[in-house]
DNA sequence: GCAAATTAGTTAGCATAGCTAACTATAGTT
DNA sequence: AACTATAGTTAGCTATGCTAACTAATTTGC
């Protein structure tokens, strides 16, 4: 007898599982979000920011890309963080449709304050763990690192 | 010799921990954020929705506390899901400043379908995990859990 | 019992962040 | 040369967040 097609997603441990990293990813961000006001720069921006720093400079369309945003969005970010001369663009001499935008030094050095302030708040918290909750917290992080790469 | 005040915080394992545990909350809710469009609703208003109908009823002030959110922020949602019928607002018979939201039978409906929506898509990424590894991310979900309810 | 203080919510106005549709400008193709 | 495809921008909508300033109701103090 066949049985519905996937029951185990509506109902079984999975969905059980998926449903309270969901809540728990929903809170710990929600909690983080307070400390972002400290850097006078939203999220998104930070985000966008973070992709300049650590993977070098993009054009337009490849950090909308990398950001799972549309190119009006980046625009507009990419316009802001201009603005707080947190990034400069250049043209890409071989097309002059492309823009190459990357993070100045200002640019780089307000993303790791901003970046400690959040982290340093979550990691305040963590100290509060014992040693091996902390160890099994790490490894799952790992994993969900590696099913994120791998998503669809 | 005394050290610096908590460098640990900054440099350590448990920051490296912090920020990568930072950073997969951030991408998970990227890419489930996008099943939120066939309920109609923003996750913000999902998320409302959902401390009414498994708390219960409550009054807006109570609603912004719950959701980390300033009184007119929540005035607004409130009025967006009132008017669309996922809520309804009674007087208070005792105090007539205060308002009863609670969620209508649709708006449970919507909830639970979108809810399913979500979950959905994260549980079917769960699938592709090996049982132990399933069993270590649940494990952590759950230190999470616990350490979100003792936050500050 | 009435004036003052507090509390609950709303309104107005601002910024960020997401979208689509429609546009400009450049590059590539035929 | 003309068409097509690609890169970004502009305009305009919605949702979510905030603060400041308001209204209305309750509580408190004398």
């Amino acid at each position: 007898m066949a049985k519905v097609k996937l029951p185990e997603l509506e109902t079984g441990p999975v969905f059980a599982i998926a449903d309270q990293l969901h809540s728990a990813a929903i809170h710990l961000l929600r909690r983080l979000r307070k400390q972002d006001a400290a850097t006078g720069e939203g999220p998104a921006r930070l985000s966008a920011l973070s992709v300049l720093v650590f993977g070098g400079p993009r054009t337009l369309g490849e950090l909308a890309a990398a950001e799972q945003v549309k190119p009006p969005t980046m625009s507009r970010m990419v316009a802001g963080l201009a603005r707080s001369r947190l990034v400069v663009i250049t043209a890409d001499p071989h097309d002059a449709r492309r823009m190459r935008i990357r993070a100045t030094r200002k640019g780089t050095r307000l993303l790791h304050t901003g970046r400690r302030l959040r982290i340093a708040a979550l990691a305040a918290n963590l100290h509060s763990l014992a040693p091996e909750r902390l160890a099994k917290l790490a490894e799952a992080v790992e994993i969900l690192r590696a099913l994120l790469a791998g998503w669809n």
